[in-house]
DNA sequence: CCCATGACCACAA
DNA sequence: ATTGTGGCCATGG
């Protein structure tokens, strides 16, 4: 039964939070506050901020620059390897950024509630 | 166990 | 428009 379908185990937020931010398709951004939503936790974007936070140093890469403040601010470049390079990935994939805020905000904001449908976040039972 | 701290946000007033 | 505040979740002292 559990042998050939092994369930993704989104057990904890943390986790939920990352499975979220790696559907962001490139050239697009969503928010803390947005992926927040769409896990039912409204007023959980700071702990949104703290996932990411504890993955900075993951590997591979994993897309955290895809995700911006509600105004499209750049909030969180500082916690990559120099100030600049948040920004420079964003860039790369064609989102133009100026002064922290990025540019065209509502054309390539990505929010989940709206392209991603409802998918079950269940687990296996063990933790 | 309680308290403080965060890459945050919505809502007062 | 600009502040202040409470809420949310995981982690560490």
């Amino acid at each position: 039964m559990s042998s050939t379908l092994k369930p993704c185990r989104l057990a904890n937020f943390f986790e939920k939070v990352y499975w979220v931010v790696q559907q962001i398709p490139p050239g697009r951004v969503t928010t803390y506050g947005a992926i927040a939503r769409y896990l039912g936790s409204r007023g959980a974007a700071r702990a949104v901020g703290y996932a990411l936070y504890q993955c900075r140093d993951k590997v591979p890469a994993f897309p955290a620059h895809r995700v911006v403040n509600s105004q499209g601010l750049l909030t969180g470049k500082f916690h990559f390897k120099d100030g600049l390079f948040m920004q420079s990935l964003l860039e790369a994939e064609g989102i133009q950024v100026c002064d922290n805020q990025v540019q065209n905000f509502d054309k390539v904001l990505w929010d989940p509630r709206e392209n991603l449908l409802t998918i079950a976040l269940y687990y296996d039972g063990e933790r």
